[in-house]
DNA sequence: ACCCTTTCGCTACGACCCGTAGCGTAACTG
DNA sequence: CAGTTACGCTACGGGTCGTAGCGAAAGGGT
């Protein structure tokens, strides 16, 4: 056998053929007390360690599990440290405080304290900067972070059209595709605005940032439905 | 001796005490085509291996250099890296378009087509990730490539006042705070938000993308003006 | 010229980590 | 019970790190 390898805890796709396979019925299942026992014991890591310092053969004893029972899971460190911290961008929610404005302070906020975490901020970037020269890494990134992560832009959106704030995306496939470039910009904007903020200039993501940066946001998104509803 | 250890070539400074010491008047002088090689052969090694697969020896071997030789100038990997990348940003210039949008397009396309070559990419990401864990690195960072970059958004600006396209900064202490926070969010979004589509989302920075992203920013930036100058 | 100081290349080294192989055992299926 | 897979353990070759110690080279100061 070459190796079923592991199987991806978010997507639930396994390596091989995420086709509904056999899933191999027979034989010793694995713990799944295992995986949380090892993603629990890297993020621990990653806390106290950092990624740079972060080697397999002590997570593996702090998860209190052989090494081998890793690679059997994941292909390197990569991968598992990826597992380990994209469930935790899951807990961002965006918080219904009315008016679209206190919407996006909300949600930098909210960011900007998970990113403030020590596993968080370390392993994000590194996995990043992995991703440069993997390209197994890089997609798992985009399916496992940016695409899930997508749903608050969506959801701010929605919201705010409602409430008028936001013109209505336009019909057909042409409206469509242009809304979809518009979420996609929102979000490098957000996500991408905080976290240089916070960990490339090094400078606190605080009330006032918050305010400043959704304030300019809102007010380019306003003007733009003004002027061209379209979307140009 | 403890170790003088390197000098940054960015600001010139040593380690001990940039203080205008005797800076070791005596002795045999420090190769500076070896400096140069060096920091040739890492960014060949970026490009080759990316980050995570650069070692000392073979940019050492590269640069037809001793290893030893690495290790009197640079502490280690993260800072000799850092070194090696941060001369790349300062490539970047501000053309004159003509209008405030299209200045931002343009920079917005270089500083692109700058993060798209591979040692770039998978350099300054990794650097970043190691600086959470690592203070000196943060500072070295921020003085040579964050605060040297603000340049562009401070040559924008007046560019922008003298054309008449954004307000004079208000007068006075607090008018100059206003402003450098202002300078400071501009640059984190532009820069954030061309990292994040780049590298995170992992999609094409194009002319379209460009063009989207700087109407949005310019229409932020144009409507506060408008609204409340005072820069509140 | 002469000494002093510092750098350079080279070799060698211990410590550490990686990722895998091999084995015997445990757990679950039919 | 037989078949299959996961698990723990040990051991290993290969690689990198960062340092120490040496003799030789290249300057500066007088």
């Amino acid at each position: 056998m070459v190796a079923p390898m592991h199987r991806c805890p978010l997507t639930g796709t396994s390596s091989p053929a995420g086709r509904a396979g056999p899933r191999s019925r027979t034989g010793r299942p694995r713990s799944a007390e295992a995986d949380r026992a090892i993603l629990d014991a890297t993020r621990a890591a990653l806390v106290e360690l950092g990624w740079g310092k972060l080697t397999m053969g002590d997570v593996a004893a702090r998860a209190k599990v052989a090494k081998t029972t890793l690679y059997r899971r994941w292909a390197n460190k990569n991968e598992l440290v990826l597992d380990a911290v994209a469930v935790l961008f899951d807990e961002l929610e965006l918080p219904d405080r009315g008016c679209l404005q206190a919407d996006i302070e909300g949600v930098v906020l909210q960011f900007a304290s998970l990113l403030a975490r020590p596993e968080t901020k370390t392993a994000l970037m590194a996995v990043v900067a992995e991703s440069t020269t993997d390209e197994a890494l890089r997609v798992r990134i985009r399916s496992a972070v940016v695409e899930r992560q997508k749903r608050l832009v969506i959801l701010g959106r929605e919201r705010a059209q409602a409430r008028g704030e936001l013109p209505p995306d336009p019909a057909g496939e042409e409206g469509a595709a242009a809304a979809g470039r518009a979420v996609g910009l929102i979000f490098d904007v957000i996500a991408g605005a905080v976290v240089h903020r916070a960990l490339v200039s090094a400078e606190p993501v605080d009330e006032l940032w918050a305010q400043q940066f959704s304030a300019l946001l809102l007010t380019g998104l306003a003007g733009l439905a003004e002027a061209g509803p379209a979307g140009a």
